[in-house]
DNA sequence: AGTGTCATGTAAAAGGTTACATGATTGG
DNA sequence: CCAATCATGTAACCTTTTACATGACACT
């Protein structure tokens, strides 16, 4: 149930409309929980009914706006130092190594070298993502460069164990 | 909808039962791709039903053990190939990072470090898994240490950066 | 007048988690 | 004979994905 959170952390900023949100997720939220339009909307809707959040002002089109309630500032702090952070994640990237040996070993070999150049692109979309904002000192953009130099670590790190597994294999 | 391929997957190296299975998901899959009995058992039976495993054997206590069929490997040859593997992925550890500002920086740093304790325990129960396995030379042997490597490498990386992060916001 | 963007909502299906339920066999 | 382990199954619920559906406003 993180999608929720991640809702009330945004309009812990400042608040914004659906929509506003959904441009968020699209850009910097999608690396670490991409979120559908759907399942925004839906989710407003419910914190709203809930009310961790309020619906502020509405706009032409309308256009809600939402802000936290202090119940969604408490909930917020409540996650953030109270609840564990689950360890295991899902890789389907990974997932897929586990059974490269039922392929020939030229096709296993390419993998790991679509691998590579995924790691390479991944870590380019992150130095343009970098470079494209417009960093201030408040705390989105002080944690959010955090965030993003843990992507780039990331990207680095994949970008050479896969050169180093794709070397274990041609050999043979 | 990878649980299936995780499956046909471990399957291709040999025969087993939902109990056999269901032991290697708890360890070493556990990493990569966490699955509940549950979720083990119903999968069993669906892939059954849709012929890409067959039950060879029935042993006591009504066990089942399921063999891949020819539609099995196929089915999982395909998607080690053909289906484009998901490029993001979900981290709710990430996703806090986004909203430390919400909190004390005392409270921000104590997260942080939190992090850097969690990466070596990770990394260290990693190397008593490497340790604990007899390692041979079948398939899933090579493939499962080039995923470990991967692990190792991860846990490394973040805890790196959990240091460097924590570092980053002590002195404010 | 028409296109693009802004803006929201809902429904169905698939995937995943938690909990309940049951029973056979083995080893001490 | 008792406990641990082996072994399977199902139901309810929550989360996520995909698809459908609608319309207002701004700009050219």
């Amino acid at each position: 149930m993180s999608l929720r959170h991640a809702l009330l952390g945004l309009l812990s900023e400042r608040p914004a409309s659906g929509y506003d949100l959904l441009k968020t997720f699209e850009t910097s939220l999608a690396n670490v929980w991409p979120a559908t339009q759907s399942q925004i909307y839906t989710e407003l809707t419910r914190l709203a009914g809930s009310g961790l959040i309020t619906v502020a002002a509405e706009g032409p089109r309308g256009r809600k706006e939402y802000r936290i309630a202090d119940e969604g500032m408490a909930e917020l702090r409540h996650w953030l130092t109270e609840v564990a952070p689950q360890r295991n994640t899902r890789s389907d990237i990974l997932l897929r190594v586990f059974f490269l040996g039922v392929l020939r070993p030229d096709q296993a070999h390419a993998y790991l070298t679509e691998l590579i150049a995924m790691s390479e692109e991944g870590h380019e979309q992150l130095r343009q993502l970098h470079d494209s904002i417009d960093w201030d000192d408040d705390n989105l953009s002080v944690y959010g460069r955090i965030a993003l130099e843990y992507g780039l670590r990331f990207q680095a790190m994949r970008r050479e164990w896969a050169e180093w597994a794709a070397d274990q294999i041609k050999p043979r």
